[in-house]
Order: C-alpha cells, then structure tokens, then sequence
RNA sequence: GGCCAGGUAGCUCAGUUGGUAGAGCAGCGGACUGAAAAUCCGCGUGUCGGUGGUUCGAUUCCGCCCCUGGCCA
C-alpha cells in the first residue's frame, strides 16, 4: 500500500552511540541528506555539549534542523513535526534519500504515530498558571484538572507539575479536555515509507565508560567556556529549554558557584547516563527494528548498507 | 610508639537504651502527545572492618587485631 513511497531512514539511539558519524557515511553511500531528530541540536551556541557535528564531521551532506533558533527561544514537538515533515517531502522531491538521525525519542514518535491538534505553548497562560500553581500548590492544581479533564487527571500523576500545566493550559486555550482533543487524534501518513534502524552500544558499562570518557573531552574541550558565554547574556535563565539541557544545566549550576568541579563532572556524566536510560526505555519498545552494536562508522555503515539492500531501501527510482 | 575520633548499601552518612538496619545521591525498571537532553513514578540483604568473649540472642557491650584521619611524641 504504501510500499510505493520513497524511504527514509529513520536511525535512532542513546546518546554516544555514534549516530551521528555513522549517518554521515550512510548519507554519503545512498546519496541522503540528514535531517536532525534532536531537542537540543536546534539551539545556536550549543555546540561543545551537544556533541553537534562540525563543519569538517559534516563532510559536505546537509544536515537540517540544527542551529536553528537562539537559546532563548523555545522548538517544540509540533514545530519539529511540521518542520520535518516539509524537509522529507523537499529531500523526497529532489531524489535524496531523507536520514532522521537523533535520539529524541517523542520526536520520532510524534512522526510514525503523529500527533493531536493541540495549542502551541501559551507564555500568557502558562504565566498565569504558574502563579496559581505558587500560591495554591500543585495539589491544588491537580484537583482543579480533575474537575475539566477528569481522564487526564488519572492520567497525570499529582507530582508531575508539568504535565499539570500543559493539560490545564490547553483547556484554558481551548474550552475543551486535553484527553478529548487526543481522542480526536487522526493518523497523518508520512510522506515516506520508515525504515528504523538502531544503534546501541553492547553493553550498558560499555555505554558509561563511552559517556564518562565523552564528557571528560567536552570540559577539557572548553564546554565550559561555552556555557559561560551563554551565562554573561544576562537574558538567558536555568528554566529554559537550552539552559535545562544535559551538560549546560550542570555548567550552569557550577557557574553559579552551587559546586565544585569534581562535582560538576560527576553531576554531567550522571545527567547522561541517566538520559540514555530513558532513550533506551523507549527503544526497547520499538518493534520492526534493525538493530546494530556501536563501533567503527565506516565499517558499520557496510553492515547496515547490506541489511538495507535486502528489503530494497537502497533501490534507485 | 601514645592518645583521640571514625570504620554501616557503589558514595556521603543516620540508627539500633542488645532482638540482624534506613535516608540522600548514584544505579536499575517504567511512564511519556507543542519544555522531552524535559517532567514524573516504582525498586533498598548490606559478612553493620576482622576475630575472640559476655548473652537465649551482638552490628549494638567488653578484649585483642587491622585500616583511615587528627593530635602528641
């Protein structure tokens, strides 16, 4: 039915698992162009911590959706959903073969699953909630969704302010429950036919030595002179998406004199390891998978071009 | 060498007036619909330094030994 649709390449895995090496090798053998699946790629400035591939590691393939808004702004699931799905139609009708690489997972479900009709962030709603949520607590907050969205409110634990706001927020915006709008949920087909490859290192103690080792590089590599820039903005603040990142988060902290370097290091190696426990919570699930260990990108890309050439990916027209 | 303070979970420590012990962090598992590198939920057996003794029973009291830190020589 839709074996008629181009491909795209959907290559997803936890942070440090070579991802984003390997997708430059595989974009240059089946003539793609790589579109980035990740949160935090999308801010300027954020480079050394995000482990964002640099001119030379780009090798000349076009990566999309990376430095694409100033840390002070905020990018979101819809915007990444109306954004990728444009550049797979674009990259699609120029005759390249689309590579969604990265490890945000809500992303990469939002594509395959799709997602509501839902408002975009209010500032002016959220601003008001949480001042609500200040002078009430939480608690309160909860009991009052329970009142408009009772589904939602057994949904949504009691403690999880954030997911409190956002559902209070949307029936604020909209007069409607959030569960209801979900419920109204209707499956956009993507313009490409997915195929999921994953990519993870062998071992989970492989996987943090690899992060240890990686965040090690990144201070002697002066991420901390990175964030410091950000810091000394003066209009950049620690609830800000960019700011709330793994790595510029715990920088953030040291610059303020809350601890020590050895602290710092400690804290940043587990705020990674942690992250990829949650990507991997996610890619365990994810069924109809290739899945591949982490190693040397060049000779990983021959083993995956291989399985590739099996189910036709790489077929010209 | 002498004196003092400690040695309890991977780490930092609490506690048991003698009935085999619990927090934070880390770790592990899970959830996840416009902040997602976010936000949240669940999971705690460890020769209580070693060894003898007292005791029905010792991680807890006593002796000796080992280790760490401090002070005095």
């Amino acid at each position: 039915m839709n074996e008629r649709k181009p491909p795209a390449l959907l290559l997803m895995g936890p942070t440090g698992s070579g991802k984003s090496e390997l997708a430059v090798y595989l974009a240059e053998r089946l003539d793609g162009e790589i579109v980035s699946v990740d949160s935090a790629l999308v801010y300027r400035g954020l480079d050394i911590g995000t482990a964002k591939p640099d001119r030379a590691a780009r090798r000349g393939i076009a990566h999309h959706l990376i430095d694409i808004l100033d840390p002070a702004e905020s990018y979101s699931t819809g915007r990444f959903l109306d954004d990728a799905r444009r550049l797979l139609a674009d990259i699609a009708a120029r005759g390249k073969l689309p590579l969604l690489v990265g490890g945000t997972m809500l992303y990469f479900n939002a594509l395959l699953h799709g997602l509501a009709e839902l408002p975009p962030a209010d500032p002016d709603i959220r601003r008001f909630l949480e001042e609500e949520a200040a002078r009430l607590g939480w608690a309160a907050m909860h009991a009052e969704l329970a009142q408009v969205d009772p589904e939602a409110a057994r949904r949504i634990h009691p403690n999880d302010p954030q997911r409190i706001q956002r559902a209070l927020e949307v029936y604020h915006a909209t007069g409607k429950p959030l569960s209801a709008l979900c419920a109204e949920q209707t499956a956009v087909p993507l313009p490409c036919r997915p195929v999921k490859i994953v990519v993870a290192p062998a071992s989970r103690t492989e996987l943090h030595a690899r992060i240890e080792r990686r965040f090690q590089d990144m201070l002697v590599n002066g991420l901390i002179d990175e964030v410091k820039a950000l810091f000394e903005r003066g209009d950049l603040h620690s609830s800000l998406p960019a700011i709330r990142a793994v790595g510029y988060r715990q920088v953030w902290g040291y610059l303020n004199g809350e601890y020590d370097l050895a602290t710092l290091k400690e804290k940043g190696v587990a705020a990674t390891r942690q992250l990829a426990k949650r990507q991997f919570t996610w890619l365990r699930r994810e069924q109809e998978a290739r899945r591949y260990e982490s190693g040397p990108a060049a000779e990983l890309a021959e083993r995956i071009l291989a399985g590739l050439g099996e189910d036709g990916t790489n077929r010209s027209g």
